[in-house]
DNA sequence: CAATAATCGAGACGGTACGTCACGTCTTCTT
DNA sequence: AAGAAGACGTGACGTACCGTCTCGATTATTG
């Protein structure tokens, strides 16, 4: 089978010994990896070429083929060893805020030179499992469970129903943005982000009882954001 | 140019008069598009081939080349030209009702073989602008159309605040739907439908005012559905 | 089958009748039959087309096809109807001058834009022997039933031998020159054309007997050339 | 630029050294030659096609393409390096035989299946000029230089004229023969060879001065046939 | 230090689909 | 009935990448 770069396809195996032969090279994976990255945002899925990925990278295609099985897993391990954008979730004390700058800063890197890349990654996921399966387990599911933990924070604060689902809730806060950034009938704007927080964090509210306000009761002093 | 095959590349033209020549055959071209579904829904966009098209459609390469310039431009028209799912909206009298039934059906729809389709077409089109604008103005559009009629009603009934953003509140409706649908990190079920509507929709009804309930003020009966 | 348009494809028939319906135009005829000589001589035979012999002759390619059936007809016909080069026999009253005036003639064909088309009639002639017949008919044939009369009025003057195989006088005189025309290894000049000459009627001169010259026996003037 | 298959597309270059890559497959580029002319000799030059030439060797289509630029050099190179004909000249002491010999053994090749590739050779090379040139290099000038031999043998034994034009009067024994192949207006016999050099070289014969008859001065024993 | 072994670059290999072109036939309306 | 126009099914063209392979050269560990 074909080794994951990530994994540990080269340098000491689990018996701190290195297998015999020519150890594989760190400069050519490297170059690789730089390669499919750069030629994914410049011309897009379609026109992506293992063969062009080899000659940029002053590489030979076998090399490439030696160490990824596919196109797929090439750009998805291309993908998860990007510098993943900084998109952590700021603790502000209030759920509106936090997850608004988060959102905006997704729709920052989905409008930037990266989004090019992950539009071709969702793109090209609908007829390569393995491809979306990556998106799912490198991009989606790490920021999930930071927002697992905001949210929880809002419970504990009252600011959000304790029957939440989060889930639920994550999907109608972040699917309008991945609506609008893979069919693009609408701009992807800041205002967009704010107005789509506060609608749908509006219905994840406690009923309000009278007398109980929810946000005062503001138990712990917020973390400065990460 | 190429001809759209729908804007009339055949038959009479505009001054009632037929161009000379042999026709277009109407025959070649609706086996053209069949054959272009049918394949599609079986072996996905990658393995998509215009030979296998015209080989199954029992037509030349070059028919298919004379009036479809590329892949996208193909499977948008024969997308657009299919047997569009019964997706229109009830009138139930509630919005919620309206909202939950229609997006039902369109779960269904992606969940079944049309939907195979669909996200060839999405995913294509994230390297192909025309595949992505054909899916937009063939398929969004005309729904959304429909959309905005039935939350006009909801706002008249008093469901819904008179400064709801229409497209909003269908994105926030819709989106996480396709985002399901594409990222395939969760189910799409009809429950899930439902909570999804009534998280939404209850982040977009008026302020509630004493004495005033918005449901009571039903001023017509329901049409049946559709 | 097809008809011929030398033989009367359109016009009166035997019966002095004209058939029913439109007769066939003259004027597509001719500029069907143009067109072929000039893309002939312009192109080679390789990038000759119906296709862009109809286009030029301003002419539907089903009408080409109607009278020709394939190229090789289409362009045996335009050949043979082409103003055929000046390429009579003199008769000077020497055997060696009235075939070197002829042979350079020929030459001076071969070295001009008909030399193409000559040379184009005889390599696809290779691979279509109606081509090669056509040519043999319609060009060889008539100049050699010409070249017969003049060796035999060389034989009656006594320069050539009784004897002499005129086939094979004749193809030693023309052979060489097909040759270089051809195979190009050697230049086509007017002293080739007379020192071949020289050469081969040389070996086909009566045996030299004492006392009797054979120029001497000049039986009658030369008729004026033509 | 495409490398010549002779001229050493393969194996070490004049450096002794190798150039990296992998090595040019002996067993592809020699599999490509015998289906070529096998194929030629088939079906003839107007249903030659590289598509069939790379299926009968199991090559693939673009192994072709990359050593042979186009039908015309395939088919030269193929024919170059075909086990090319005994069309040795003899030396029997005397010119007539020399001659007659070897031109029937070329018509013995010109009648057999050889014949076809040489037609095929010359009728194509009308409109390639690559082609026609490789038929003279290869196949016509060789056999030339030996015949430069055969004359300069028969010169000097006095059976030819001192001043003799060794290409006139060699174009004038070839010349018939490959008429005669080309246009095929007359047969390719044995008898049709020898009564053409009786004719042709009687011409090419010294003037006969009384007291010197040219054959007596024979000053060497003929070498054995080769 | 030599032998062994796996990697590296380069690039040729057998394939498959591409998009184009011309073939020879056909179907329409016009003359 | 023949004309121009032009679409039709067919099949070869020459190109681009696919993923595999075979080289010599390189770089490590092992004996």
């Amino acid at each position: 089978m074909h080794q994951n770069s990530v994994a540990g396809g080269h340098g000491r195996n689990g018996n701190g010994k290195r297998p015999p032969g020519r150890p594989r090279s760190e400069h050519a994976r490297l170059a690789i990896l730089r390669s499919t990255l750069k030629l994914l945002q410049e011309n897009g899925f379609s026109e992506f070429t293992i063969e062009e990925v080899a000659e940029r990278a002053a590489v030979g295609k076998a090399t490439v083929y030696r160490w990824w099985p596919n196109k797929g897993a090439l750009i998805a391990d291309a993908f998860a060893n990007s510098a993943t954008p900084n998109l952590h979730f700021p603790d502000t004390g209030w759920i509106d805020k936090d997850m608004s700058q988060q959102m905006r800063q997704l729709v920052r890197v989905f409008s930037g030179p990266q989004g090019r890349i992950v539009s071709a990654i969702l793109g090209a996921g609908q007829s390569d499992p393995e491809l979306i399966e990556a998106f799912r387990e490198r991009f989606l599911k790490p920021r999930r469970r930071e927002a697992y933990t905001t949210l929880r924070r809002a419970i504990v604060r009252g600011e959000l129903r304790r029957d939440v689902d989060p889930d639920l809730l994550l999907d109608s806060l972040y699917g309008p943005i991945y609506m609008r950034f893979l069919i693009r009938h609408d701009r992807l704007t800041p205002e967009f982000v704010d107005r789509l927080c506060a609608l749908v964090l509006a219905g994840a509210r406690p009923r309000h009882k009278s007398g109980s306000r929810a946000r005062r009761a503001r138990p712990r002093p917020p973390k400065p954001r990460h």
